[in-house]
This record gives C-alpha cells, structure tokens and sequence, in this order.
DNA sequence: GCAATATATCGATAAATGTCAATATATTAT
DNA sequence: ATAATATATTGACATTTATCGATATATTGC
C-alpha cells in the first residue's frame, strides 16, 4: 500500500463533520436522509462527505432502492487500526542509529 | 477531548511527506538536518510539517543545543490507537435502532 | 562581539478541500 | 407516462493547507 492510499485512509479522521457522522454510525447504519437530520450540512456536502468515508473503506455503502444505507466497515478499520500501529512501530534499523544524530 | 482536537491527532497522517517523515523516525531519533537530507522537501516545509507532527502528539521534539531533535512519541501513538478504536467502535443503543432506517 | 550554523517564522502563492445552490440521475408510487 | 422522493454530480466560491524564498532567532565557536 503506498503513501497516498495510507493517507485516504486517515482522511476519513481529519475533518470534524466527518467524525460526527461517524458518530452517528456508531449506533448502527443509517440511510443518508437521516443522517441529513442529525448533522447540519447541505445534502451536496453529506454526499461530497460520505464519498470520502467509503473511499477511505471505514464506511460502506449499501443501496436499497432510492436510499442509500450507511455503516461501519468493519474490515476497513481493522485495516485502519493495522495500518496505524505499522506507521509508528519502531523498525528493526533502530539498532543501527545508537550513535546519536547530529551530537557531533 | 472534543472533535477539533480529534482532528489534529489523524493530521499527523493525512499528508504523503508527513508519512516519509514518520518512516524515517521509525528508525529511531532524528535531527531536523538529517531529515532534511532524507525527505525532499525545503527547511521552512519541513519545520512546518514538524510542528504538524508534534501537535498531533504522535511525535516529540527535543531541542540539544542548535539541534532540534524528533522521535515518535508512544504515549501519543497509544492515545492515537485509543481514540482510533473509540470512534469506529458500535455503541450500545445499537440495540435501539434494530428496525431498519428508511426501508417503510 | 562576530561569523557560522540550525531551526522557526513570515509573506506570498498555488493547490486542495469544504461548502452550497442548482441540476442530473435513479427509483418508486400514482 | 408523470410526479415525487432520495441521492449524486456540477460549478462557483471561500477557506485551509502545502510550499518556498527570505528573514528572524537561537546557539556555538572563534
């Protein structure tokens, strides 16, 4: 997985109307209409909002005839959780910098 | 901690250069002019992205004389995995929402 | 004190992102 | 077929972010 998808993924986390429709998700899937009720943005900004949360794969997208279902991807925030802890796990090189950077 | 501040925890890893830079410090502590050297990016960038990181608490600045030196922070990346599952994980008035939203 | 070095800050600019109203598309009900 | 409804897309605009060169600040060595 190279850099710029890592960063999609994150993504989903960097803006505070995202995670207050995270929130919402929390307590299981909802369709976009109610969504629309519990947060305060123009449907046009849900949409452009819930294009990001699919593609970042912590949310999945269910269509039901004229609605559409929102829900928590599970396998997308493993993913996440996994990919988080990779990004800041010391490597194996840590051994080869004990002489200290830059102390000359 | 409200949803701003959320925000500016997952920065940290919302940005393709913020990520290199993580990558170097896996491998333990490292000055700002040996980042410079690894990362292609100008000073005045760098030390921008920096200040990034460290607000986010995933990373720790430590000044030594002229140098300044950068290492990931564990407490911040362990408050960083909380929060990460904190947000992504199901509620309990999931039980109240078992009629389906929208399907009349 | 002065010169050299490392880093931070400033100001300008370009690129990306968030926002909305308007419109388009898809589905359902009549 | 038409009207009504739910959602996506478009286009315009404002805000935020990334970037750099220039400058300021802090530290060290002479």
């Amino acid at each position: 997985m190279n850099n710029s998808d890592k960063v999609k993924v994150f993504k989903a986390f960097c803006d505070e109307r995202r995670i207050e429709i995270l929130n919402q998700l929390k307590c299981g899937e909802k369709c976009a209409c109610k969504l629309l009720e519990d947060v305060d943005i123009s449907q046009a900004t849900l949409s452009h909002h819930m294009k990001i949360l699919c593609d970042s794969g912590i949310v999945n997208g269910r269509k039901e005839g004229k609605w559409m279902h929102y829900s928590i991807n599970k396998e997308g925030c493993q993913l996440a959780e996994d990919l988080l802890k990779e990004m800041i796990q010391p490597c194996v090189c840590q051994s080869n910098n004990q002489e200290d950077c830059c102390t000359k």
